[in-house]
DNA sequence: GCCCTTGTTACGCC
DNA sequence: AGGCGTAACAAGGG
């Protein structure tokens, strides 16, 4: 589940991309978003990628024409060079099969870059608007997160999937962060104390670099597989408990989440 | 063949 | 109006 963190793993391989030309354009028209499949030829086509940005869980390859933007969905994976950003996705399939490309580029020197997507559950567009999106997951300040949470009833858990709150966090990176923030994921977000915040903030800047230079947001301490065997909790022994907050599977220590 | 996975969105309620 | 919860949907893997 391409989360933030994985997207930025993405942005990186997609940075070769630079400078060069792009000569053809191939996409599948069930992740093309609206309106996209008419102009995507004529106004990308001979254009050059000028930069690579990433924006939550939007990957934004800026050229001299319009911005190309792609979400990953669940088990989108970035091909550039033929080179695969992330072999095994958590949840993906390990594969490349190519009648997964969903999204191909074909650059004048001859490279490519594609969107490999079995579920086809990727979605690119032009010139996307990521005006609504919060903060980003890795540049958010102590002080948004402040505000965001402030008079909100709603579970801190459900608060920080939104992509509004904060943009780039998915279900495993929340868990991630909350455990170590020793915070409840039901804890009502606008219940927090300001030290509690302030926890949650630097949690989210210790810990989410380190799961990025790991490989991604399944590489926590409290890792898909830990999930998987629920098995007690690394900090306190304590048995830890699967249920569902905000819609979403949650593993959480009761113990030294509060 | 059912049920699991996640991110997004539509929708109903208050 | 807008915050919130829930369900539906995408589709392959176990």
């Amino acid at each position: 589940m391409p989360e933030g963190l994985e997207v930025e793993i993405y942005r990186r391989a997609a940075e070769p991309l630079i400078g060069r030309e792009i000569a053809r354009i191939e996409v599948d028209e069930r992740v093309a978003a609206p309106g996209v499949l008419d102009r995507i030829d004529d106004e990308l086509r001979g254009g050059t990628v000028l930069s690579a940005r990433r924006l939550g869980k939007q990957l934004l390859l800026d050229t001299d024409g319009p911005t190309l933007g792609v979400h990953f969905g669940m088990t989108g994976r970035i091909v550039v060079d033929d080179v695969a950003a992330i072999d095994q996705l958590e949840y993906g399939s390990g594969r490349d099969e190519p009648r997964w490309d969903r999204f191909r580029i074909t650059l004048a020197d001859g490279g490519s870059m594609r969107v490999n997507d079995p579920r086809r559950w990727s979605r690119v567009t032009l010139d996307p608007d990521i005006s609504g999106l919060g903060p980003d997951l890795l540049e958010v300040t102590y002080d948004q997160l402040r505000i965001a949470v402030s008079g909100r009833s709603r579970p801190i858990k459900a608060l920080l999937l939104d992509q509004h709150v904060v943009a780039g966090l998915g279900n495993l990176c929340v868990d991630e962060v909350l455990w170590h923030a020793r915070i409840a994921p039901a804890h009502p977000a606008g219940e927090l104390t300001g030290g509690e915040v302030a926890a949650l903030h630097r949690c989210m800047r210790q810990h989410l670099p380190v799961m990025l230079d790991r490989g991604g947001s399944h590489r926590g301490e409290v890792s898909p597989a830990f999930r998987a065997a629920l098995p007690s909790c690394p900090q306190d022994g304590a048995a830890l408990v699967r249920e569902t907050v905000g819609g979403r599977t949650t593993v959480w220590c009761p113990v030294h989440q509060v």
